[in-house]
RNA sequence: GGGAGCUUAGCUCAGCUGGUUCAGAGCACCUGCCUUACAAGCAGGGGGUCAAUGGUUCGAACCCAUUAGUUCCCA
């Protein structure tokens, strides 16, 4: 057989992704077997593939590839979320290139745009996961805007809202002045940031005295209904009653007293800007002042200010300081870092602003999904996310779910002429139902809320619409097929970011909607970094496009370089000699398979099977079992890289570095021998079974191999061939005695490139002792290039000589060994030796140890001595023969 | 400011109930090899005061306390 002595990964990848879908090994559909369910996190529908959503994806296909190989019917979902925010911001700016203002679009031009964007553009990443092996269920695509997912995410608002969950209202939130809208405190993301805080004065009303005020926000002044300092603060005292003006626009606001203030921060009084700080506001609440919203929604200087109007908040903040400068009123500036909120979504400056919103009651409803993960029925993977969990669900907020957007599931709230709400999910109903309070209403009368909902109010039912979106209204009873099937999933894998926008949120829902949680268990990944820790992102361009490294390394490479160093929720440092390793390995199983499938095999019959290879064949069954057994061990502790590094290692060095040498054929004359069947059948069997431990991790070069091996039945793919079993029974003392047959090997190797003997060169080893054969002294005699193993009831002279395991062994040199070299060598060990057994001497001679050591462990020490003191005496007595 | 975590070899990380020669792995590094599967390789090798200090214990990388550094979450 003629095989490419690199590689190619390009064209496994080309040749089996097409076929897998072909064959439908993908697909799902429920039947008698026990189904094994992921839901993908929908990325962004606008988003391309980034370094996290490959290693996220590529734990899900290693998850999905065994578990379907394990028998179970395997149902990995994919789809897109519809991403409010991004996705709008996207579609407007793509307006904006092309010269048109979202602001001239109507709701519905602007919607038949966004879609059209969505159809031609959107979903892009999904054919990029193609790319890297994913094997998700194609035919389950969803998205988040769907018809039937929407009516779902309406349905759920209506319900939540008659259930008194969701309630309208004033409050504070946090305002994006670039996207035009609320969004949640989860994203907020709070950056330290230097800013300048101004000491101001403000006049005492007929006095000519000032009271200083520290703000690093001089631009909201004018919004300033107050000035508050803490009771107990003597300077103060004298103010009580008084009122001061406020710079600029000369507003006589009262000094009050509360001991929010903290008296040791800047000059310990505070200016009060109910409309523009969450604490003032508070405040405001409770001395019943005035609110004055001196900002405009897009972060401009507005008509209420009363100075500065329609000046950027910025820009207004440079000039105020330089005009109360001028006013004197300026009495110094200090540089400070304080934390500053910016938007997730655009990067802006939050502004805490006052609006109108909708809300979701959090207190009742998240009690079920924090006892869940308490009580061990959601398990969080790493645990140590169980206490950030727990914590941000003991303080959880209500959830602010309206959004000033067009871009999304626009809120069934309707408002008639004369101020009165109904919600529900249609005009025609909301017209039945205001018609009662509103006897002559007219249809047209009616108004629909012009906000859509937050995006995570539809991901948060992401594992239950899938499958079922009816579920919300037909209830948990009157699930249909697929959802009594799948759900609860079984694994979610995703990002500790996202543990409460979105992992705690389904919980909730899973819990409100049908009792049941979601899945059974969270992988949560760690972060992608660059190799200097820092988060790997498209503003610093540290990012390599995973499309690119895939073409470079093979999917396989990139997959097995991504997950060789990540363990659950730490965070991935990443480089692409990561990739490299990868690489190298799929190309060195690749090797094994050539030479493996390169044997000439023994059609006559007259080769006998070598007693090395019956041996090798023996413990390389145990060993792969031994090695399975942990593989399979780590994957149930979901450490998956451990599973990979065992896998790596079971075949790199196990397989190719100790077995494959110990049965491939001599050459004789230059040219290589055939193997006989017996060996040659073992060893095809060996590296089926490998390849498949291999599969989940690199799904194209086994399924090439697979085929490779013999010409195979249509539906006979690796993809869906059965998981090696664990034998039942495992020869360890085979195994270890094949640790001894190692170590006798690399003695011989270290003796060779000390004395530098030529590999080719025969030796002969003798043991000291009067054992029979052992199982493996045709293994070190072929290893060893060796032309006898004896046996000698003596010490023998003029050989180098060394100890394994109680016996000594003998190399005769003949004019090879320098005495002096040999007694430096063996005093040496002898040292160590003495030293090692003191050691254990004094813990054994130790009263208390004996007395409170745990029998095994005293039993072990007392091993321990014997054996120090053999070796002693058999390194001695060399020395005496030397 | 409040809370949680982390610190083990040059790098990334294991180390599960405190007890085998327990101080490990992979990569990187050094030396020698183009040995007819593989130089994307083979054979060998060096490398760590387990952050610091104190304590508990017969015994501590592991348990406790303090300190330092660091990361994340919340405000």
């Amino acid at each position: 057989m003629d095989i490419a002595k690199t590689y190619n990964p390009g064209e496994a990848e080309s040749k089996w992704y097409p076929y897998w879908i072909k064959q439908q090994f993908f697909k799902s559909t429920p039947d008698h077997r026990t189904p094994y369910t992921i839901v993908i996190p929908p990325p962004n529908v606008t988003g391309v593939l980034h370094m996290g959503h490959m290693l996220n994806n590529t734990i899900q296909d290693v998850l999905i590839r065994r578990a379907r190989m394990l028998g179970f019917n395997a149902c990995w979902v994919p789809g897109t979320d519809h991403a409010s925010i991004a996705t709008e911001a996207k579609v407007v700016k793509l307006l904006a290139d092309k010269g048109i203002k979202k602001a001239e679009l109507s709701r519905d031009e602007f919607l038949t745009h966004a879609w059209d964007w969505k159809e031609k553009y959107g979903g892009i990443i999904l054919e990029q996961l193609k790319k890297l092996g994913a094997s998700c269920d194609w035919d389950r695509t969803r998205f988040t805007m769907q018809d039937d997912m929407s009516d779902a995410v309406l349905d759920v608002f209506v319900d939540l809202f008659n259930k008194g969950q969701i309630y309208r209202g004033v409050r504070m939130v946090n305002w994006d002045p670039q996207g035009l809208t609320a969004v949640s405190d989860e994203e907020v993301i709070h950056k330290e940031t230097n800013s300048k805080l101004v000491y101001v004065k403000y006049k005492i009303e007929h006095s000519n005295e000032f009271i200083t005020v520290a703000t690093t926000r001089p631009e909201t002044i004018m919004g300033d209904t107050a000035v508050c300092v803490n009771p107990k603060d003597e300077r103060y005292a004298s103010l009580k009653g008084k009122n001061v003006l406020v710079p600029i626009v000369n507003r006589v606001v009262p000094v009050i007293f509360d001991s929010y203030v903290d008296a040791s921060f800047g000059t310990g009084a505070l200016k009060v800007t109910p409309a523009h700080d969450i604490n003032d506001f508070n405040l405001g609440q409770k001395y019943k002042l005035p609110t004055i919203d001196a900002l405009t929604p897009d972060g401009k200087i507005s008509e209420a200010a009363g100075a500065y109007i329609g000046m950027d908040r910025f820009a207004c903040r440079k000039q105020i300081i330089k005009d109360l400068q001028e006013q004197g009123l300026v009495e110094k500036i200090e540089e400070i870092k304080n934390k500053v909120g910016y938007s997730e979504r655009t990067d802006a400056v939050i502004e805490p602003k006052l609006s109108m919103q909708w809300f979701l009651k959090m207190q009742d409803i998240s009690q079920p999904a924090l006892d869940a993960v308490l009580n061990g029925e959601v398990k969080l993977i790493p645990e140590k996310y169980i206490n950030t969990y727990k914590h941000w669900m003991e303080n959880v907020h209500d959830w602010c779910i309206s959004r000033q957007l067009w871009w999304g599931q626009r809120i069934p709230a309707w408002y008639d002429n004369k101020g009165n709400t109904v919600v529900c999910k249609t005009k025609e109903e909301a017209f039945e139902k205001l018609k009662a309070q509103n006897a002559d209403i007219k249809i047209t009368d009616l108004n629909q809320d012009e906000d859509v909902l937050d995006t995570w109010f539809s991901s948060w039912l992401w594992p239950l619409t899938v499958f079922d979106p009816k579920v919300i209204t037909n209830g948990w009873d009157n699930a249909n097929a697929d959802l009594k099937y799948y759900y609860p999933t079984n694994d979610l894998v995703t990002a500790p970011e996202i543990l409460f926008f979105w992992v705690a949120r389904m919980i909730i829902a899973g819990k409100e909607y049908t009792g049941l949680k979601p899945f059974n268990n969270v992988y949560l990944t760690g972060i992608v970094r660059d190799k200097q820790g820092r988060k790997m992102s498209k503003s610093l361009g540290n990012s390599p496009d995973p499309l690119d490294l895939i073409k470079l390394y093979g999917a396989d490479g990139v997959r097995v370089g991504m997950l060789l160093s990540s363990p659950a929720g730490n965070d991935l440092l990443f480089d692409e000699s990561y990739c490299e390793q990868g690489r190298n390995f799929a190309n060195k199983v690749w090797n094994a398979s050539r030479l493996i499938l390169g044997f000439e095999v023994d059609s006559t019959g007259n080769i006998t099977q070598p007693q090395s290879s019956k041996a090798a064949i023996s413990w390389f069954e145990n060993k792969l079992s031994e090695q399975l057994e942990m593989i399979n061990d780590h994957y149930t502790k979901y450490r998956m890289s451990d599973a990979l590094m065992s896998t790596y290692k079971l075949v790199w060095d196990d397989f190719c570095a100790w077995y494959l040498e110990m049965i491939k054929p001599e050459f004789i004359d230059g040219k290589a021998q055939a193997i006989d069947a017996a060996t040659h059948a073992a060893t095809i069997h060996f590296l089926e079974e490998l390849i498949k431990i291999m599969h989940p991790w690199m799904p194209f070069i086994t399924e090439e191999i697979w085929h490779l091996i013999t010409e195979r039945k249509e539906k006979d793919c690796i993809i869906v061939a059965t998981w090696p079993q664990v034998k039942s029974e495992r020869n360890t003392k085979q195994l270890t005695q094949f640790e001894i047959c190692k170590e006798l090997v690399t003695m011989i190797r270290n003796v060779r490139a000390q004395k530098q003997i030529s590999p080719k060169e025969k030796l002969e080893v003798i043991e000291r002792s009067q054992h029979a054969p052992s199982f493996f002294n045709s293994t070190v005699i072929k290893l060893g290039n060796l032309s006898a193993f004896n046996y000698s009831n003596n010490k023998v002279e003029g050989a180098f000589s060394f100890v394994i395991a109680n016996t000594e062994f003998y190399i005769p040199l003949a004019n090879n060994l320098n005495k002096d070299e040999e007694i430096q060598r063996l005093k040496k060990e002898l040292d160590y030796n003495k030293g090692f057994l003191k050691s254990v001497q004094i813990k054994l001679s130790n009263e208390k140890f004996v007395a409170n050591a745990k029998p095994e462990i005293i039993d072990v020490e007392r091993k321990k001595e014997s054996d120090a003191l053999n070796k002693i005496k058999s390194i001695e007595e060399q020395l005496a023969v030397l």
